[in-house]
DNA sequence: TGCTATATTGTTACTAGTAACGTAGAGAAT
DNA sequence: ATTCTCTACGTTACTAGTAACAATATAGCA
C-alpha cells in the first residue's frame, strides 16, 4: 500500500509535486511529470481519497435517505440521482429506511459522521429533528418527493401531489364513481395529505359529500394497502372505487380485491398514484398518475451538488414541483351505468 | 464544528479519554464519562468517521457493483446487500455499470481511492483486469450472480444457471416445442454462457438438433430484447417459443411480439429467466425462473463482512450456488398440439 | 555581469482521530 | 514503611494528503 512518499521517494521528488501531477495541476515540468507518472504505474499507487478528503474537509459524497430502493419510484428517482452524481464526480450512499422514523435519525447520524457534503432526503418522519447534526453542521439539503415541518427555506423538489389526487379523482368521478376509498402513507407525510387534499378537492367541487370513513392513512406498503382494502371492502357501505395513494398501496390493494374473489375494474375501479414501469410495458393495466421520477432524481442532485459547490451560500431557496401525468389505462373501467349511482 | 479536543478542553480532559468516552471504551470513571458527555451534548459534537477511518486504516464501507439498480434482480439483491451491511454497521456505496466494462474500471478504480473495505461485484466485463487496484491492494472481494474469469479462488454467490435453464427450456419441449430461441447476455458474461449450455443440454437430451441461428448473445437490455426478438420472428423458419435470458430481455421480447401482431402464449410462448416482484404479484403471467435474489446480497454481504473482519486470511475460498425455482404461469402456454410440430 | 521575473520544486504545518505506552495515585499485600 | 497492582487518565507519534509559503533555478534583459 505506497502513500504518496513511495512514489516521491522513486521519483526522485517531493510529495508536493507528486501531489501536483495526481491532481493535474501546471507548474509541473513535462519531464518531471513523466517520471511520476512512472513511479505512480511501478507501485501500482492509487491515492487515498479518505486522507484528501480529510484535509480539503470535502468528501465528494452525497447521502441519498429514500424509504425502499425497492419501490419502483425511488429506484428511478435513485437512479436519476447516482447518475448525475457521478457525471459531477460524486458518489452516493444509499439509506433505506422503511418509512420508519427511527431509522431515518440512524442514517442522517451516521451521515453526518462520515462528513458528506450533501443529503438528499425524502422524509419518513415528516420532521425537522432528525435532520439536527445535519442542519447544525451546514451540510446542505435538498428534500425531495416530501415536505418537512419547519424545513419551509430548504430547497425541494417535488411532484404536485394535490394536483395529482385531484386528477385521478376527477377521473373516477367523471366515470360515475360517488364512493371512492382512498389509502395513503401516514399523516405526517406531505404527500398523504397532499393526495387527500386533492382528493377532497374533487369531490368538494362536484358535490359530493366526503365520508371520512372512506379516508385511510397507513403506511406506504404493500401489507398495509391489502389490509385496508380489506377493511374497507367490508364496510357496510364499501367504495365502488380504491385510490391507492402509492403503487405499493395499490399492488396490496389488488391481491386483496383478488383475494375477495372480486374482479377489477368489473367489480370495484382501481387507480393508483405512481407507475410500475416494468409492470405498465408488459400489462397496461394500472390507470394512473404518474411523476417523472428520474428527473425528479436529477434536479435534486443538481441542485444539491449546485449549493455544495457554491460559495456564496446566500442564494435563495429554490422550489421545483414537478407536474404529474393522468395515464388512463383499463383498472378503472368504463362509465358506471346510471343504476349503479346513488 | 467541533472537534474531539473541544470536547476534551470544555470536559477538562483529555482527547483520549473522550475518544475512550465516545468508543464505549471502560477504564473510564462514570463521573468522568458524564462530564464528556455534557460537553458532547452541548457542543453538538458529531464524530469525524472520516479522520477515524484514516487512522484505523478502515471505513466499515463496502462497495456495490451491479449493472443496474433499476433491474428488479438487482434492487432485490442491493437491499439484501444494504440490509446486511447496515446490521454490521457497514455502510454500501452502490456503482451502475450499465453492462459497460470501462464504466466498471471506473468504479473500481473509486472503490480503492475511497479505500472500502471490501467489494461485492457482479462483473459486466468477466475479465480480471478492472480488479486491478482493488485485487493488488488485497481488498475483500465477493463475486456475485457472474464468474470472472481468472478469478476462480474468490469467494462468489451465484444461482445455477445452467440448470435453470435446463428447467426452463425442458419446460419448453415438454409443451412440444422444437425450435426454441434464446436470447442472452454477452458472451464474456459467465451467466449468458451458462444459461446457454443449460438450453443446450435440455435440447440434446430430447434428441432435437441445435440450430446456431436460434442462439443470440446480445446484452442483458430491454432494448436488446426487443431488437434481438424481432431479428428471430423475421427468421424464415421462426421458433415457436423464445427464452428470454433475463428480466429485462424477456419484457423486450414481450413488446417486440405485441408489436409483431402477435399473442403470448397463443402465437408464439414467452419463458424469462428472473421474476419481476412488482409484475408477477399483479399480473401472474410470465413462466419463469427465479433465483433468491434477496438471499444472494445477504450471503454475500456476509461472507465479505467475514472475509474483512478475520485476521486470518488464509480460509479457503467458499462458492455457494443457489438453486433456481420453475415457477409456471401462463406465458408459455398449454400443450402444442401434434400437427404444430415438425 | 548583475538584477529581476518567472517557472518549478520543496518545507512546514495542519486536518481529527487513535494506538501504544507512560504515569500518578489509591489501596492491598508484605 | 515499602513494594505491588490496578484504575484512570495523559503524552507522543502516527495516519496520507494539501495549502501556503519559501526557496531555488532558469531565463531574459539592460
Amino acid at each position: 500500500m505506497p502513500t504518496i512518499y513511495d512514489v516521491a521517494k522513486r521519483a526522485g521528488v517531493s510529495a508536493m509535486t507528486v501531489s501536483r501531477v495526481i491532481n493535474g495541476k501546471k507548474d509541473v515540468k513535462p519531464e518531471t511529470r513523466e517520471k511520476v507518472l512512472k513511479a505512480i504505474e511501478e507501485l501500482g499507487y492509487v491515492p487515498n481519497s479518505l486522507a484528501r478528503s480529510f484535509v480539503l474537509q470535502k468528501t465528494k459524497t452525497i447521502g441519498l435517505v429514500i424509504t425502499d430502493i425497492t419501490n419502483p419510484f425511488f429506484t428511478t428517482l435513485a437512479r436519476g440521482v447516482e447518475d448525475t452524481a457521478m457525471k459531477n464526480q460524486f458518489s452516493v450512499i444509499f439509506c433505506n429506511t422503511d418509512e420508519d422514523p427511527e431509522k431515518e435519525v440512524l442514517y442522517l447520524e451516521l451521515l453526518a459522521r462520515k462528513r458528506v457534503d450533501g443529503v438528499i432526503l425524502a422524509s419518513a418522519s415528516g420532521k425537522r429533528t432528525p435532520l439536527k447534526s445535519i442542519l447544525l453542521r451546514n451540510i446542505p439539503v435538498v428534500l425531495i418527493d416530501r415536505e418537512v415541518d419547519g424545513l419551509g427555506d430548504l430547497d425541494i423538489v417535488k411532484g404536485d401531489s394535490i394536483y395529482g389526487a385531484y386528477l385521478l379523482t376527477k377521473h373516477l368521478i367523471d366515470l360515475g364513481h360517488k364512493r371512492i376509498g382512498i389509502i395513503v402513507g401516514s399523516k405526517n407525510i406531505s404527500t398523504a395529505e397532499d393526495r387527500v387534499e386533492g382528493y377532497k378537492k374533487a369531490l368538494i367541487e362536484s358535490g359530493i359529500t366526503i365520508d371520512e370513513e372512506l379516508i385511510r392513512f397507513a403506511k406506504y406498503s404493500r401489507e398495509d394497502g391489502y389490509r385496508v382494502t380489506k377493511e374497507l371492502l367490508n364496510l357496510e357501505n364499501p367504495p365502488t372505487a380504491i385510490f391507492g395513494g402509492n403503487n405499493f398501496i395499490a399492488v396490496g390493494a389488488m391481491m386483496a380485491i383478488r383475494d375477495c374473489g372480486l374482479r377489477v375494474p368489473e367489480d370495484i375501479a382501481l387507480v393508483s398514484f405512481d407507475d410500475i414501469e416494468s409492470l405498465s410495458q408488459v400489462y397496461p393495466f394500472f390507470t394512473v398518475v404518474t411523476q417523472p421520477a428520474y428527473s425528479m432524481g436529477v434536479i435534486a442532485a443538481e441542485l444539491l451538488i449546485r449549493r455544495i459547490e457554491d460559495k456564496d451560500r446566500v442564494r435563495e431557496r429554490r422550489r421545483v414541483i414537478l407536474q404529474p401525468e393522468l395515464i388512463i389505462r383499463e383498472s378503472a373501467g368504463e362509465k358506471l351505468k346510471e343504476e349503479v349511482v346513488g
